[in-house]
Formats: C-alpha cells, structure tokens, sequence
RNA sequence: UAUCUUGUAACUCAAUUGGUUAGAGUGUUUGAUUGCGAAUCAAAAAAUGUUGGUUCGAGUCCAGCCAAGAUAACCA
C-alpha cells in the first residue's frame, strides 16, 4: 500500500468515526509547499459545510483521530508509523508529513527492488497506441519528432503501469500529396538515384512540386491524374510510387533509430483503399446519415453541435473517415482494446469528435474507449512550418545540429572520439526530447533553435549531467551497494537529517505518483517536471551537504544511499520519457 | 460568421484539475571552485489579458469584452 492510500484510509477512517459519513469525498494531493508537508487533505471543508462549522476545528478533530489511528508498517523485524506529523492547518487542511523511517525504508526499497515504483493497475487491459502517422512526401519535421515523442513516451509510461500496449503506426503512403512528389519526380528526376538522406531526396521533389505550382497551378491537374493512374494500377506509376516510397521508408528508418522511437505494427492507407462503405450503409440504414442530391453520403451531426460529415464520395469511393471508422472496428473486433488512442495534432479534434459520435450513433458501446490525444502545433518563429515557403525545422538536421554543439562541450574523462561522439548523439536527443515533453500536450510550442541548443538550468542535458555527476561520487566512494548492504539498525537516528536530505528523499518517494498522473493524463509533459525536480533537489543536497566527506560512517552512508536512489529514480523517470542517461559526460 | 483551444515575469515554461505564501529556467545584478564534475549551487528584482459573477477559497469554474491560433461536407 502507498503512503498515499494509507493517509487516504486514515482521513476515511477519521471522517467515520467522528461524523459518521461514510462516502464523504476525500482527496489527497500532493503539496507544492515542502512546509505543508507531503500529503493535503481538504475534506474538512466540506464537512464543515454540511456540518455548518468553523474548517479549522473540524480539520483537527480530524487530524487528532487519524493521527490516533496512524498505521504501522512491518520492516522486517520493526515496524513504524509512516506518519510522522499529521496536524491540521489554517485554514483547514490536514497536512501529512513522512516519518524518517519510512522515509529510509523507501530509499533502501529504490536501491534493492528490482522493478522499484512499477504498478499494476494497468495489468490486463490493452491499449492500441496510434501514433506518427507519417506521409510518404517528405521527410519529418519537428512537427512528426513531437508526435512521435509523446506518442513513444505514452508507450513506455503505460507500460510501466501495466498496461499492455501495442504501438500503432499508420503510415499516409498513397494519395495526392504524395502523387505531387511523384509528378516531380518522373518530370525532372531523369531515373536518378538519392545523392542524401533518400526522405530528404524525396522532400526536394516535393518542395519542387508546391515552387512550380505557385507559377503553374494547373500541374496540379496532372498530379490528379498521376492518382488516378496508380488507382487504376498502371505499372509505370506503381513501379516509381514504390521505388520513391521504399526511399522514404529507408530514411524514416534512420529517422526513427535516432530518436529512438520504434512501432510495433505498421499499417498503411494503400491497402485500405476502399475499404468502410458498409459503415457508411449502416449509418444511413440507421437513419444518422442521408444520401444527397450528388448521392454522398452525409452523417448529419448538427443536432450535436457539430459539422456534418461526408461518409461516401458521391462517386462512392471512400474518404478518410470511411477508413478510419473501418479500422477502429476492426481493431476492436481484433484487440478488444479497453483505450485506443490517437496521438494527432490538435487541427483534428473537430474530426475526431465527429468520428467517434458517428460511432456511437451506430451504436458500438466501445466508442467511448477512444481517445484522441491531441498536442499542440509546431511552429518556427517565422510562421507556421511549410514546405512552399521553406519555412521548416527538419527533424533530422535539429538532432545533427544540436549533436555537433554538444560534441564540442563534452568533455570530462572520455578519451575515445567514438564515444565522445555517441555521448555527444545521446545528449541531443535528450535535449530534443525534453525541450519538447516538458511543455504540456495542449500548448502550441515555437521551436526556437537557440532556446533548443541551451544546455544549462531546465533542460535536458542539465538532467543528464545531474546523474553523471552523481555517478562520479558513488565511483570515487567505491560504493557498491550489493556487498554494501544498508541495514536498518545502521541509519543514523542520531545524526540530524539535514533539511535538503529530507526534501530530496520525500521527492523521490513520490515517483510513482508522478507516473501514475502521466498515465491517466496522457501526459508525459508531468513526468518531465517532476524529473527536474527531482534533479533541481539531488543539486540543492549536493551543493549543502558532503557526501564523501561526511561527519559520520552513518550519515556517509545514508547519503550514498540517498544519491544512489535519486540515480535510479532519474534513470527511470527518463527513460519513461525516452531519453537514455550518459555516464560521462 | 459559428465552434473549439490558448492568453501567467522582458523571454520560454510550471502550478497535483477549486486549495495553504503562483513556482522554475533564460536574461539582468551579486556571491560560491587549494570542496564529491561550475552543463552546478546560493541570493536579489520581476507576473495571472480585461470587467463582472459564483465560492470559506479562483490562474483554474461562469458571463461579457480584448488578443492569438485552429476548424467548418466529398483534402489528409
């Protein structure tokens, strides 16, 4: 049980007891004041309310039961109240502060158990997480590195809480956009093969296509036709549609790697060209859709105070939504999924929400398990991205800039280059990444390059160096906590825990909580900030406090102990986030 | 025009979903390496677009303004 749920039972427990109420509602939050401890409770308001008396009385009524009540829990051979002060507080909180016991106890479990803050709650339910989405045109912007960011991170974040997740990529590979790049290509690309990045080679004959089109917009005309060829399956067009998209596929393929972001089925729109139209049938069976003059088929959402939706061309071929409502049934039929997420950019939120309630007017009970996780635009502080106007952060060039400024700052105790420059690829990418993760999903994010190659205060390689730092002290100290066992009776109850030691520790024993709110958020942006707070303290401990050099064997220990677990909880809480720890730097 | 989202310090972001004194970073000013890695720490100045409302309590909820962005039937 989590310290969490026990002040959760305590506060029950006391708000029985005294007032009889068994279902009063109770929430425990964490505090942003360390003075206010480590646990809030604000149910004496309203039982005060109902009660029509003064908060603060009520609240200590309260804090005296629960503080009577304080449960022990068994450590080996001792137990201990996990509270230590639970008191009430103006002007009516119940305030829980950690005892030091459990405090240590928790720092010893980080240190020895091997999956250390993993929960369960997740176990047995399966998410299909859908994210990416690239289109075969052009290579990947900072736009696709945000997707493809969180979507990675949701994954790993949803793991760890048990959750069995199956990471989705459905990949645009056919349809006029793509069909420009083509038209370019077979005009002026004379049979020849990539000279680079074979996506970017393909992006240049798209940016070809969106240059030529600004002085002649009836091309756009011949890339229809272009479409209208592969449709009817002409043997020249597939041939260069598949030699230009296994390119593409190629430098995706690198793409991916460096980020380290991987998929675990792929799907692509060419194979479901036409498919859903009996979801159209059945909607207009149903009543929720109406065929119009041309003959499309319409979902009218109007009374739900949304757009209608085209289901059916008036020719009869499928459009997008056709699709996307086919692939969720057939997802459902085949996974039973419990969540199917959608990590698309927040553009599609008016057409996610039409896509859902026409799946509810049809009448699948499973639509409410759909969710899109929309995120916020990408833009460069010149406007938005676009390739006609050569406004565009590539996702590949950001990491090689960002990797060559860090290959010139690395520089303690490596001697290898290969490893410099290793070092120098792995703390690009926690400077991308974490630039990213930490603004919240909703926010749109200006990608500023000089903001994104700052390396010092909150940003990735200031998390990467705290733990490269703290790594050099366990290795100057010898430390080796498996032939060093920590045991209870050596914690130095006599020496006084230094304030930073106290704040460090509370902090990371509230990890879990941390991934747990990322979880049910679908938020890796919360993990990120607690990241940084767990290393703003682990650098507040290590500049007040000597670890090698302690006053006592106790307190030396008990240090390296605690450094040891701010290791492990930031390692952890990185690599939720994607991002891989150095060990030098 | 309608709908949705957003607006927090000079700049970039937080704020546990209605809680206790709105926190960080950058930049500015100042202090700390014969101290375990100064990519660090310690300190100073600086903020909720606007007007009302609900509430014991509002950056958070409601209404009206102001501003920015997105979306709006056969594109994806």
């Amino acid at each position: 049980m989590s310290a969490k749920q026990v002040a959760y039972n305590l506060i029950a427990g006391a708000v029985s007891e005294l007032y009889g109420l068994k279902d009063a509602e109770i929430q425990i939050s964490i505090p942003d004041n360390e003075t206010h401890g480590d646990y809030s409770a604000n149910t004496a308001f309203s039982i005060a309310k109902k009660l029509n008396r003064i908060p603060l009385e009520v609240a200590k009524e309260i804090a005296a039961e629960a503080l009577a009540q304080n449960l022990s829990v068994e450590f080996g051979k001792v137990s201990y109240p996990i509270f230590e002060k639970i008191e009430a507080c103006a002007p009516g909180f119940v305030n829980f502060t950690l005892s030091r016991d459990f405090l240590f106890h928790t720092l010893i479990g980080i240190n020895t158990e091997e999956n250390y803050g993993r929960m369960d709650f997740g176990s047995g339910k399966k998410i299909i997480l859908e994210y990416s989405q690239p289109n075969t045109n052009k290579p990947q912007h900072v736009g696709h590195a945000r997707n493809n960011f969180i979507g990675s991170s949701l994954a790993k974040i949803l793991e760890y809480c048990g959750y069995d997740v199956v990471k989705a990529n459905y990949v645009g590979d056919i349809g006029i956009h793509i069909c420009k790049s083509m038209l370019m290509y077979m005009k002026y690309g004379d049979g020849q093969n990539p000279d680079k990045k074979p996506d970017h080679f393909v992006g240049d004959f798209y940016s070809m296509y969106e240059a030529e089109y600004e002085k002649n917009p009836e091309i756009e005309a011949e890339a229809q036709d272009l479409l209208r060829r592969w449709e009817a399956g002409e043997p020249e067009v597939r041939a260069v549609w598949e030699k230009m998209n296994s390119w593409v596929y190629d430098g995706w393929k690198k793409t991916y790697s460096d980020q380290k972001v991987d998929f675990d089925i792929w799907e692509y729109e060419s194979e479901k060209v036409d498919i859903g139209k009996e979801m159209a049938m059945l909607a207009l069976d149903k009543g929720l859709a109406e065929k119009d003059d041309t003959g499309a088929i319409i979902a009218r959402l109007e009374a739900y105070g949304m757009p209608d939706k085209v289901l059916l061309r008036s020719d009869g071929t499928s459009v997008y939504s056709t699709k996307d409502l086919q692939l969720a049934k057939d997802s459902y039929d085949k996974y039973k999924f419990d969540k199917r997420l959608y990590v698309v950019d927040v553009r599609q939120s008016d057409y996610f929400r039409q896509l859902f309630k026409v799946l509810e007017l049809l009448g699948f009970e499973w639509h409410n398990r759909l969710v899109h996780v929309a995120y916020g635009m990408v833009s460069l502080p010149e406007g938005k991205m676009s390739s006609r106007s050569g406004v565009v952060a590539n996702a590949d060039d950001v990491l090689d800039k960002l990797a060559m400024l860090e290959e010139a700052e690395v520089r303690n105790n490596i001697k290898s280059t290969g490893i410099i420059r290793e070092t120098a690829q792995k703390i690009a990418l926690a400077a991308f990444k974490y630039g990213i993760l930490k603004v919240d999903t909703k926010q749109d994010i200006v990608f500023n390059y000089d903001q994104a190659s700052k390396f010092e205060g909150n940003t990735g390689p200031y998390l990467l160096y705290t733990y490269a730092r703290a790594g050099s002290v366990l290795e100057k100290a010898g430390f080796d906590p498996d032939s060093e066992k920590f045991t209870y009776a050596e914690l130095p109850k006599d020496t006084k825990m230094q304030q930073k030691e106290l704040s460090l520790a509370s902090c990371l024993t509230h990890f879990p909580e941390y991934v747990e709110e990322a979880a049910v958020n679908y938020s890796p942006g919360r993990l990120a900030n607690y990241t940084y707070e767990v290393a703003q303290k682990f650098n507040s401990f290590y500049g007040d406090v000597t670890i090698l050099d302690a006053e006592s064997v106790g307190a030396r220990k008990f240090r390296l102990y605690l450094t040891r677990a701010a290791m492990s909880v930031l390692k952890e809480s990185l690599a939720l986030l994607g991002i891989e720890v150095v060990e030098k730097m």
